[in-house]
DNA sequence: AATTCTGATGGAATCGTTTCCATGAGCAGT
DNA sequence: ACTGCTCATGGAAACGATTCCATCAGAATT
C-alpha cells in the first residue's frame, strides 16, 4: 500500500562514499576545518547522494530543537496574522521553521502551550503574553529565550520576579503616543466626551487613554470587553445606549472597531455625523468601510519581524524595541456637532 | 548570565527512583503491559519528578518528528487564517504542534518548504498546493502523508503520477455548486453580462463559472489576476473600464472582492445600482461594507479541521471530502437596470 | 637531528527515547 | 514432576547527528 519507505541517506553513507570518517563529514558540512581536497570529496559525495542532514539527530545531540515558536491570541485577527507573517518572513531567512499556537488570550491555554513547547525542547519563543509573571518566570528558568511582542507582562506580585521579566526583550508599538495622537486629534475637533473601548489586557492603552484625557476623563466612558466578538459588540452597544451623549470613541483594537461600526449602525448612530470613530490598527477593511475609518496604524509585520530577529540573536539582549504608530486620517471623524 | 541550565529529568531518573528498568518506565508511560504495583510506582516517581518525556529522543527513535505542517499561500488572508485556525484547533486535541509555512502561491517557495519539512522529518502535511504534480510526487514518495485543502493539484503531465496524486485526500469547498448558485442568483435578477475575477490557480472556480454561464459566457469578461493586491486591483479596474456594459461581477476570493469594491468606488460605479457584486468567501468585513456584501460563504475553519483529522488518521485514507458552500444574500446585488 | 607545534583526521561517546530479545517466575495441564 | 505457556521485566541496541579526544604526519623551531 504505502511506499517502500526507502532508507534515508545518512552521514555514514556520505562518509563511506567519500572515504572519510563521519566526524570529518560533519565538520566539512558545518564549516569546520578540513583540507581542500577532503572538503571537495565530501561535498561531492553529499551532492551525489542528495544528502540532507537529519534535524532529528542534530537536535537530540544539541539538546534543543531548532525553530521558533509563536504564541498569539488569535490567528484570524488580521493584526496577529500580519505579526505572524513578519515572524515567518524573518524566520525563513534563517531557514528556521515556525510553530504557531493560539492562546485565545487565556493564561491557562498559554501555560499549556508553553508546557508542550518545553516538551519539544523548543528554546525560542515569541509570545503575545496573556499570563502574568508567575506564568512566565518558570518558563524562563527552564532555559528558553523569550521575546514578547505587542504586549509585555505587567502584573507581577513577587518582587524577585520583576527582574527576570525585565530581562525579557519586547517589541511593542508605541501605544502611548498612538493614543495621545488620537485623543489630541479628537479634542482638536472639539470633542470632549470621548469613549474608549478596550479589551482586557490592553492595560497600556487604557492607561495611556486616561493620561491623555487628563481632566476630560470620564471613567464611565472607559469600557472593558473580553476577547470575543460577542463581548466586543455588547461593550460597544452598551456604551452607545448608556451614554448617548458621547460624540467620539476610540477602540483599542480592530475587533472592537468592527463591533463599534456594527453597533452604531444597529442603533442608527451615524458615523461621523453623530459619532466620530478612531480605531486602533489599520486593517485592510478600514478603507472599505463607509465612511473609511480613521485609524491608528501599527507596524504589525515589523513587530513580528523584529521580534524574530531578537529571538534569533540570543547573545546580546537589547532593550525593548518601540515602533512608531501613525494616525491615518480617513473619513470617520468630524467636528463636534 | 543565563540560567544555571538545570539538567532535564530523563527516563533514567524515573527508572532509578522507581527501582525499575528504563524499558519498564517507557512501557508504563506509553500504555504497555505492566503489573499494577509497578505501574503505580512508576507513575508515582514520574509525577514526583515532574517528568516529561523528551520529544527529541522519541522522535529520533521513531524516525519521525511529530506534529503537523501547514502550507498556506498567505496567512494574512482571512480565509487561510481561518483554515489555519481549524487545523490548530484539531491539532490541539491531539496535542500535536503545528508548523506553518507560507508559500506566497509560488511553486518554488513551496518546493523549498517541503524540502525543509523533509529535513525536519515531518511526515504529516496539510497543504493548499501551488505547485503541480511533478512537485508533489517526490514528496509523497519520500513517505510523507499529505492532505490537500481548499485546492488540489490539477495539472499532471506524466501518466504514472496521476494515480499517486489521486491517492492524496483533499478537503474542498464545493466550488462548483457555489459558483452555480451565485450565477443563478445573478441571472435570476436579470443579469446577462456577468464578469468573473479569478486568481491564477482558481481553476476549479473558473471552470465552474464557464459551465454555469453556458451560452451567456463572454470570454472577455473572465479576467485572471496574480496573487497580489496590485494585480487584483488592476484586474478589477481594467475590467470595469474596458467593459462598462457589465452589470454584475463575481470574484473568486476576498482579495479580488476588496479590489472590486475599491475599483468601483474609484471609477464611481455604484454598488448595487450600477453593478451587482458577489464575492467568494464570507470574511468578517463583508458585513461592514456598505452595502454589505453578498457572498458565497466557505467553511474555512471546517476545511482546516477536517484536513487535520484526515492527516492524523494515517490508516484508512478516505476519498475527497467536499464541504458545502452557502450563498449569503446581503445588499450588494440588485436587479439589472 | 631532536623537539615542539599545527592542523587534519577518525574512533567513540553522547543525547533520550523506544523496542527487540532473553530471562525468569508463576501457573496450569498432563 | 515435568513440560509448555503466559506474563512481567531489564539489558542493550538502535536512531543520526555532533564533539571530545587521541593519533599522526609534516612543518617549524631549537
Amino acid at each position: 500500500m504505502s511506499s517502500p519507505a526507502q532508507r534515508r541517506t545518512t552521514i555514514k553513507d556520505v562518509a563511506e562514499m567519500a572515504g572519510v570518517g563521519v566526524a570529518t563529514v560533519s565538520r566539512v558540512l558545518s564549516g569546520g576545518s578540513a583540507s581542500a581536497e577532503t572538503r571537495e570529496r565530501v561535498l561531492d559525495a553529499a551532492t551525489k547522494l542528495d544528502y540532507r542532514p537529519s534535524a532529528l539527530g542534530r537536535n537530540l545531540r544539541q539538546q534543543r530543537s531548532g525553530g521558533i515558536a509563536l504564541l498569539v491570541p488569535d490567528i484570524t485577527d488580521n493584526f496577529y496574522a500580519r505579526l505572524a507573517d513578519g515572524v515567518l518572513s524573518c524566520a525563513r531567512s534563517y531557514r528556521e521553521p515556525v510553530t504557531i499556537g493560539v492562546t485565545g488570550d487565556d493564561p491557562e491555554q498559554e501555560a499549556d502551550l508553553v508546557g508542550s513547547l518545553l516538551e519539544q525542547s523548543m528554546d525560542r519563543v515569541i509570545a503575545v503574553p496573556s499570563g502574568d509573571g508567575e506564568m512566565w518566570a518558570p518558563a524562563l528558568r527552564a532555559g528558553l529565550s523569550v521575546v514578547f511582542a505587542d504586549r509585555r507582562v505587567w502584573r507581577d506580585p513577587a518582587p524577585g520576579q520583576q527582574r527576570v521579566l525585565d530581562e525579557v526583550p519586547a517589541v511593542l508599538a508605541d501605544d502611548r503616543a498612538g493614543v495621545r495622537t488620537a485623543v489630541e486629534y479628537l479634542t482638536g475637533l472639539g470633542h470632549r466626551k470621548i469613549g474608549f473601548l478596550a479589551r482586557h489586557g490592553q492595560t497600556q492603552r487604557t492607561r495611556a487613554f486616561r493620561t491623555a484625557m487628563g481632566e476630560l476623563l470620564d471613567e464611565e466612558l472607559v469600557v472593558p470587553a473580553r476577547a470575543s466578538r460577542d463581548s466586543a459588540y455588547a461593550a460597544a452597544s452598551g456604551l452607545f445606549q448608556r451614554r448617548p451623549d458621547i460624540t467620539a470613541v476610540l477602540t483599542g483594537d480592530n475587533m472592537l472597531g468592527e463591533a463599534a461600526v456594527l453597533a452604531a449602525r444597529e442603533l442608527d448612530v451615524r458615523i461621523p455625523r453623530d459619532l466620530s470613530l478612531v480605531m486602533f490598527d489599520d486593517v485592510p477593511w478600514a478603507e472599505l468601510c463607509s465612511p473609511p475609518l480613521t485609524v491608528v496604524a501599527q507596524p504589525a509585520q515589523d513587530i513580528g519581524y523584529r521580534a524574530a530577529e531578537l529571538v534569533m540573536r540570543q547573545g546580546r539582549r537589547p532593550k525593548t524595541v518601540m515602533l512608531p504608530t501613525q494616525l491615518i486620517i480617513r473619513g470617520s471623524c468630524g467636528p463636534r456637532r
